[in-house]
DNA sequence: ACAATCTATTTTACTAGTAAAATAGATGCT
DNA sequence: AGCATCTATTTTACTAGTAAAATAGATTGT
């Protein structure tokens, strides 16, 4: 019996007439997304980041190359306001830096520092673990599975604007 | 080509070194709940409530008779303060009442109003047929075989302390 | 019974995120 | 070229969420 069991029922009892089937999909990837969100927040206290900071870093980690703040808040699907403040935070602790992008005067690039590198071999690979530790339940063959159901979502749910 | 395509690409080219296939599923559980809830949020707005309101509508809507304000807070993964300040607003609109409960005195029960009930028969449907929307690239069996699939992540990660 | 302790919720003080306005640079049209 | 328009980012003013302290009621041990 996990949450969504529990909401389902719940449901069953109170509106029997709904079709709420969806949940089972949608309430699980919720409810997953959240409780692992919180997790990384925890394991991250220990390098003095938040969730969001964290994302920017990795998001200029696998980029090829400094990015722009668009991009940055692309990825991140947070407000362009919150990248600027993320941006501001991350270069007072010297993990990025900005820089100007001489093709574009608007464009602000963003870029990891020596220390910002570290900090990603040093914590990602922790990350990447607790995410794995999360998927304990399937065999191999379960997880490309259940990836390649996740992706099918993904395209469908990114189309939709 | 979905966005964690595009990540594990990156990764991929940066830190070749890494396995970060634990982020074909857990990148897409965070990616779509993420989409899913800016769309809700979207829509609610019309109603003039908040994503985290209508969550607590919710969590109360399937519940049989009133909640504890910690169930609530439970449910929603949000902290008590945050219960506490959903619980004024809702309060405010004539969505939910506040009781005492008589066999403990800390305890505060929450319950729908009848308006608070309109709004839900009006507003969960039409969540339910966006939810449904973003399953629409699935068939019925994909979507049974996802929706176990994710039930044995939910298992594994709701232990996770 | 009553002091110490525990528990449920609220309050306080603060941080993070946002929408909309402001700024500054680029582009297009004549 | 020059003015209107568009675009990228930042600033401002505000809302939502939180941790920790405060409050108030319950429980436990003597």
């Amino acid at each position: 019996m996990d949450f969504v069991d529990r909401a389902r029922q719940g449901w069953e009892i109170s509106r029997p007439d709904l079709d709420v089937s969806s949940i089972e999909v949608m309430g699980r990837i919720g409810r997953i997304g959240a409780l692992a969100s919180h997790h990384a927040g925890r394991a991250l206290q220990s390098a003095e980041i938040t969730r969001a900071e964290f994302d920017v870093l990795c998001t200029l980690a696998r980029g090829e190359g400094p990015l722009r703040a668009s991009e940055v808040t692309a990825a991140t699907m947070l407000s362009g306001a919150s990248t600027t403040k993320n941006a501001e935070r991350l270069v007072k602790r010297g993990l990025i830096e900005r820089l100007p992008w001489e093709r574009d005067g608007r464009v602000v690039l963003m870029r990891l520092t020596a220390k910002g590198e570290e900090l990603i071999d040093r914590e990602f690979p922790r990350f990447l673990e607790t995410d794995a530790a999360m998927l304990a339940g399937l065999t191999a063959n379960e997880r490309t599975q259940l990836a390649a159901l996740l992706r099918k979502v993904a395209l469908t749910v990114e189309a939709l604007t």
